[in-house]
DNA sequence: TAATTGTATATTGTAGATAAAAGACAAAAT
DNA sequence: ATTTTGTCTTTTATCTACAATATACAATTA
């Protein structure tokens, strides 16, 4: 087959989710602007939806008929697109140290494990490159470096030299440039989990991403922000996999956060350094930490 | 077809260049270490030069008959890999303003223009994208971000914040380490280039990525040699189409690099700093001068 | 016995084909 | 006068196939 259709599939389960609590579905084009989708792909899922008994359609009049249940939903697992079930599969391999550094990378047996086609595999591999874990030979196989740790040491060294900068820059910003604003609901979703963090701590990770996101966009620079990327995604990742002593490193770590939207609020830039590098330096030890060994 | 054999033309090109002066050629093995290429391609070679009449060849004993001539050697278009063609024609449009910041990129169009297939226009387009000039939406186009003035003063920002670390840590290292050897050498190459300048201020361009990459090497650490990949690739291109003030640009930066280099080996970290500064400037000002506008 | 060669096999690089998804535009509806 | 829909076209994502190139191993040579 020459392409899945995941993104038909995941949109409407997304769609079902929505179809509660309303009688009818507005345009088109308003569809596919909230599900990121093109008219195409939502005239598919109406489609499905109609031929389901969902709901009726005639032109401009969507009526719902029924709530979704279980089995109108699609399994969970064809709704992801190939790069994601792919890039899940080979992040497996490396970071839960299966696989030793230096071994060779071998693009057809990937494909065949994964049970995906070479040429996705292959357009994986040289997009994943960029996070400095595998290396090209060219004519030749890829060779694994893998998550050791001078990976972690060589990464958190630039990851502390662009927020550090970032986290500057964001003093300088008007009081009424928006990232005040993104500060203030950033720190409210802080506090709110740290309220229940019993219950809450395992939804640091994106809070976490959601924040230094933040922080490093003030950079206004494409590369730093692109850099955060590495960084989000290993330690997304990295909190899937590694669930030691979650509990106390995320509150931790909110805790620090909260200290340091406070340094970037004072405007203050000797505080702004100290909060930053305080909570740096846990990060690091934190990903360090998570180096098999 | 699948592959052009432009691995076996390059490599039967160089080969060709060394039979001059010799009457016999080393064993098989020796060849593709010469080379960088397999045992598969140098048998291609022998195989060829044999049938040609440049050598006689059996088992161990590989005669040289004659020199080459020059309808011996393949037109040099014919050696250049399919990803350098993509590469040079993609950099070409960008670089002379021939496309405008905010265009949309076809696969298949662009595919076509170069006469490449769009699998090897897509991987190089992946590969490309680290360079911050392009930027996709998935499963939609490319846009084209384009080589403007923003892009140089970002890529120039973490350029200088980077390579001030490194050249900060060259002082640092110990006396017996290779990279003093070679600043010695690289060093002597400057003073070369300098007595000669008005026949070889075009060499610039090679000597002037040799030199940074030394220094930015010795920061150890992957994200910022590879970093460096981005800003010697821009600068290679650039050196090739803008060759206004050339002369001039690129003496000044040898004496500036000179002056950089005595810093260095002072281990004086003020005064390397004030020197990597001084030239830090005037290569951002070199490649800010060379933006279309 | 260590390097080299002959031969067979495995892997990469690239083209071409096709279903999914996006996008364009005129007709229809508010 | 917009917005929405119906229909058609374009483009992307992915698979498969195959020549170029690399690699493995046994046979041969020095």
């Amino acid at each position: 087959m020459a392409r899945q259709n995941t993104v038909f599939k995941e949109a409407y389960n997304r769609c079902l989710g929505d179809l509660c609590g309303r009688d009818r579905l507005p345009s088109e084009p308003e569809l596919g602007e909230k599900y990121g989708i093109s008219r195409t792909t939502v005239r598919a899922i109406l489609s499905r939806m109609r031929d389901c008994g969902l709901i009726t359609w005639d032109k401009r009049q969507k009526i719902i008929l029924r709530p979704p249940q279980d089995q109108d939903y699609f399994p969970e697992d064809e709704t992801n697109s190939l790069n994601d079930i792919i890039e899940k599969s080979f992040m497996k391999r490396i970071l839960t140290g299966d696989a030793e550094p230096g071994t060779q990378i071998n693009e057809a047996e990937l494909a065949r494990d994964i049970g995906a086609g070479t040429t996705s595999v292959r357009e994986f591999l040289i997009r994943f490159s960029r996070f400095g874990l595998i290396e090209k030979r060219p004519n030749s196989h890829w060779i694994l470096k893998g998550f050791t740790m001078e990976f972690a040491l060589e990464l958190t060294e630039v990851r502390e030299m662009f927020e550090l900068r970032s986290a500057a820059a964001f003093a300088t910003l008007d009081r009424d440039h928006p990232a005040w604003a993104n500060l203030d609901e950033i720190e409210q979703e802080h506090l709110e989990m740290l309220a229940d963090i019993d219950n809450r701590y395992k939804d640091f990770s994106p809070l976490d991403e959601k924040f230094h996101l933040l922080v490093h966009k003030v950079s206004g620079n494409r590369f730093v922000v692109d850099f955060y990327d590495v960084i989000a995604f290993i330690f997304h990742y990295h909190y899937q996999w590694n669930k030691a002593y979650a509990r106390t490193r995320n509150e931790r770590a909110l805790r620090e956060h909260l200290d340091y939207i406070a340094a970037l609020r004072s405007r203050d830039s000797g505080e702004i350094e100290r909060a930053c590098r305080v909570h740096l330096r846990s990060a690091r030890e934190t990903l360090m930490e998570s180096v098999p060994h």
